[in-house]
DNA sequence: AATGATGGTTCAAATAATGAGCCAAAAAAA
DNA sequence: TTTTTTTGGCTCATTATTTGAACCATCATT
C-alpha cells in the first residue's frame, strides 16, 4: 500500500466509540511498526489531521479535518441541505434516520439521527454500507451510473443474514422496483430484525450521490408503515435533490439516461 | 517533506474560492511532477479524501473528510457549540465574526460569518493567523501553555503593517492586558484599516483551545465600540467554554496555573 | 492538418520509508 | 519503597516506495 494510504488508514481507526487512542494501540490495530506508526502520526499532526493530547499523550482526529470538510460542504452542501429533512423524518417516523454519501463505490454514513426510545436500530456514523443488502444500497443502485450498477451486480453477493438477497436476478428486480416506486425496501437484508426503506439523492447529472434511509425494528414495521416511511423518505430525497441542483426532480432524473 | 505531507498539501490547495482543480493545475500549484501529483491524488481518492468529477475530470475534496470531521466534532463539539454564539455576535455587532482553533502552534480559521454590507473585513475560511499580530493570537497567548507563550514571544515578530507590535516586551504587555480584561485588542496589527477584538475559548485544563474574534473596519471603530465588541466577545467565549467543559468559567480558568 | 492544451502512463534512478532494537519515563506490581 | 511491565519516543542500516523525464491519447483551437 502507498504510504499515503497507510497514513489515512490510521485516521480510519478513530470512530465515535474510540475517539482517542495511544501510540501502541494504534500500532497494534493498524499492524504497522511502532516507529512507522509514530512517523505517520507526526506527519498527520503537522497538518492538523491528528492532534495529541498534551497531557494524556493520546492521539485524536485534528481540526484540519473540520476545516477541509467545511470547504467541501461550502461547495457541496450535501449534509447541510439534508439536515432539516433528516430532523423532520426523525420526528415524524420516530425511527433511526441516516444519510449516506457515495464514496468510491461504497456508501459512507455521514449522519445519523436516533429516536429516543429503547428499542431502536443503531447505525454508526462512518459505517460503510454494502450496496446489495441494504435499502440504501439498492436505492443507490437504482440511480447509479450504468457501469457502477453492472459491476455491483456482477460481484459475489455476500449473505449477511438468512434474508440477504444473493441472487443477481432478484437483486436486479429489487433495484428496478425501487426505481419505479421511488424508494427501496430491505427486509433484514443486512441485519436480522431490521426493516429499512431508502431513497436516492441525485446530483446535477441525474445519478445518485447519496441516500436517505429510515431503519426500524421489524416489530414496529408492517407493509403499511413501511410504505408510509418509504413515501416520506422519497419525498424528502426529492426535495433535497431539488435544493441541491436548483432544478425540478423530474428534469434531473431524466438526465441520467442521456 | 514526507510523502504524507505532500499528499496533504495537495488537499490544502483547495479553498472556498477554488473548490475544484484540474490535474495540471494541481501539479503546477503544488510544484510536484504531474505523475507524482496524480499518484497522490489517486491515493487520496481511494480513501474518499478527494473525488473526481466523472465528466469534467476535475478534482475536489471528498466525503471522507466530512465523515472524519464529524467523528471529531462528536467528541469535541467546538464548532457546533460555538455556532449559535457566532450568529448572535454577527447580528449584534454587524461585523465579521470568526472562530479559530489551535492547531500545532497556529490558529486555524474554522468558521467565518460576514455581515451583509459592502465595507467589511474579509477573513478566509482555513486561513492561518499569526499569534503575535492578531487579536485572536494575543487572546490565545494570554491563555496558552507557558511553553507555547514563551516560544511565541521568543520568535522574531514579523511586521505585517506599520502598526504591528514587534517588540516582545510590548507584546507581553498586550497579552497581560488581554488576560486581565478578558479580551484582546488589535489595532491594524495584521492588516491596515482593520481593528479586532478577540477572546479565548478554554479547554478543560484551562488552556486556550481556540478563539472567537470580531473584526471591523477602522472607520466604524472607536474606543467605545471596541470595548462593546470586546465585552460581547468575551461573554460569548466564556459561555462557550462553560458549555464545552460543563464547569464554571472561573473554575476552568484557574486550573491553568496548576 | 497542425498546434497546444489536457489527463493519464511507464520504468530506471533516486529517495524516502521501514522496523529491530534501544532508551527514558510512567504505571503497575511486588 | 523497589522491581517489573508498559508506554511513548528515537536511531540507522536495509529495503521498498517514490520520483520525473519522456511518452501516448484525446480534445479544443488555429
Amino acid at each position: 500500500m502507498s504510504t499515503v494510504g497507510k497514513a489515512i488508514s490510521l485516521l480510519e481507526l478513530f470512530s465515535i466509540d474510540t475517539p482517542e487512542l495511544g501510540l501502541t494501540d494504534i500500532a497494534r490495530r493498524s499492524g504497522y511498526d511502532k516507529a512507522t506508526t509514530r512517523r505517520l502520526l507526526v506527519s498527520l499532526a503537522d497538518h492538523g489531521f491528528i492532534e495529541q493530547d498534551p497531557v494524556a499523550r493520546l492521539y485524536r482526529l485534528g481540526p484540519g479535518l473540520t476545516r477541509l470538510a467545511r470547504i467541501r460542504e461550502a461547495r457541496f452542501p450535501f449534509l447541510q441541505t439534508s439536515l432539516p429533512y433528516i430532523r423532520e423524518l426523525a420526528v415524524s417516523t420516530a425511527e433511526t434516520v441516516h444519510l449516506s454519501e457515495a464514496s468510491n463505490g461504497s456508501l459512507l454514513t455521514v449522519y445519523v439521527e436516533h429516536p429516543a426510545r429503547a428499542n431502536r436500530v443503531n447505525v454508526n456514523l462512518g459505517e460503510l454500507l454494502p450496496l446489495h443488502s441494504t435499502a440504501s444500497g439498492i436505492a443507490f443502485l437504482a440511480h447509479a451510473r450504468e457501469l457502477v450498477r453492472r459491476s455491483a451486480l456482477a460481484q459475489p453477493l455476500a449473505a449477511f443474514t438468512a434474508h440477504t438477497v444473493t441472487d443477481p436476478a432478484l437483486l436486479q428486480a429489487q433495484v428496478e422496483a425501487a426505481s419505479g416506486r421511488g424508494y427501496s425496501v430491505s427486509d433484514q437484508g443486512y441485519e436480522d430484525g431490521v426493516a429499512s426503506v431508502a431513497a436516492a439523492i441525485l446530483g446535477a447529472d441525474g445519478h445518485a450521490i447519496g441516500t436517505l434511509a429510515v431503519a426500524a425494528p421489524l416489530v414496529r414495521t408492517d407493509s403499511a408503515t413501511s410504505a408510509e416511511r418509504g413515501e416520506a423518505v422519497a419525498a424528502a430525497a426529492r426535495e433535497i435533490t431539488e435544493k441541491l441542483t436548483g432544478e425540478r426532480y423530474e428534469t434531473v432524473r431524466h438526465r441520467s439516461s442521456t
